[in-house]
DNA sequence: ATAAAATCGGGGCGCTCGTTCCGCTTAGGA
DNA sequence: TCCTAAGCGGAACGAGCGCCCCGATTTTAT
């Protein structure tokens, strides 16, 4: 591992710093299917220059999306210290907005064809982590029921960003955070048992 | 509208019947993006007689959505029928289990790419009625809050299929439909005004 | 200023997929 | 049985896209 990292051309460092932001901007808008040859247009590059920063169209969503997650996790510490009960009420509920605005975030979390955990192991554990220290600091102050562990908050993340982004509007979606936040509250009676469990079938074609 | 549908010759009927199931359950599997090649390959017929059948990939879709959705408004129907407090939650369920095995109709709900409302407005509209309806019956029944509208409930199936459809686990899933059963029952004291509402900034790139 | 090295851009290759076309096959009435 | 038209399959076309290549251009050390 001789480390040789010739500084980058100065205008090939200009250019590459550019591709990230755009690309940035353009999965977001677009998701993980847009074109590489639009974020180059964008970009105001060439599609060869996009392809001598980053081997693969892969690994340039796979270098945004672990910046994403970062910001996140630095994100939602920060709120969770100033209020441990709440933390992860924010936590969801931004991550819900991040639907709305970052579709390629959504599919990343969501899995179609991207595999977090496989592609981004570190940033994936230093999520998860995270997930855990706040669900547990929130379930500690009383405010999130004892009864859900990281894997449960990460799906309720899924299906909240699939939500916000079904909702293009924002008000409406005003009218479900609340149901969201009564379900997760601690029980203050015994259950009703869930009924029938939806494994009855449908007829079939 | 002068209707002459001559009589389909007796193999073209067979064809286009086993093209309708294989397509039906290859859709399920692969969701709307399968090649039509593929579905063709299954049913051991050639591309050209898919297409004679259904003169685009999306009507083939559109065909098949349809029918699911006919489906699951009498199923449901049913259910109400028999017990008006349980029938939004048997709804609501049984409308998740099909996102773990129907990633078709999944993708139609959620509306990534296939706007339902204008595919298919007739059977989309019986289907809001259908809601609509449960939902009224349930509310009148105790067993849903009242602050709530077919929208609400829309909004809460696609949010309740993408979270199935992550959780391939099925046991999982039962950690987290308690959860939203909570959120949905009639709250007994006053919401805590929903904090924040998640439009605080995450910095940028 | 000058030349070597790094970088650029965009045309092109290979592949996938929706859709069409057409020569061959087969159902089914006379 | 025979004829005709409905039906069939799969080769082929065109569009979109990831990725590569190479002659032209720009940076930077001397």
């Amino acid at each position: 591992m001789t480390e040789k990292p010739r500084p980058l051309r100065a205008d090939a460092a200009r250019n590459r710093a550019r591709v990230l932001q755009v690309a940035y901007e353009t999965f977001a808008e677009e998701g993980a299917g847009v074109p590489i040859d639009e974020i180059a247009r964008r970009a105001g590059v060439g599609a060869g220059t996009v392809y001598r920063h980053f081997p693969t169209k892969e690994s340039l969503f796979q270098a945004i999306v672990a910046d994403r997650l970062r910001q996140i996790v630095e994100w939602t510490r920060a709120q969770a210290a100033a209020d441990p009960g709440e933390g992860l009420y924010a936590f969801l509920f931004q991550m819900a907005e991040q639907g709305a605005t970052d579709l390629g975030l959504t599919e990343a979390f969501a899995g179609s064809g991207f595999d977090l955990a496989a592609a981004l192991p570190d940033a994936e554990k230093e999520f998860t982590e995270m997930m855990t220290e706040i669900l547990a600091q929130a379930q500690r102050a009383g405010t999130v029921r004892p009864d859900l562990d990281a894997a449960d908050i990460k799906t309720l993340v899924v299906g909240l960003q699939a939500m916000r982004r079904f909702r293009g509007d924002s008000d409406l979606m005003r009218r479900v955070y609340p149901v969201i936040r009564a379900g997760l509250a601690v029980p203050d009676s015994p259950e009703p048992s869930t009924r029938g469990s939806g494994t009855e079938r449908l007829g079939s074609a």
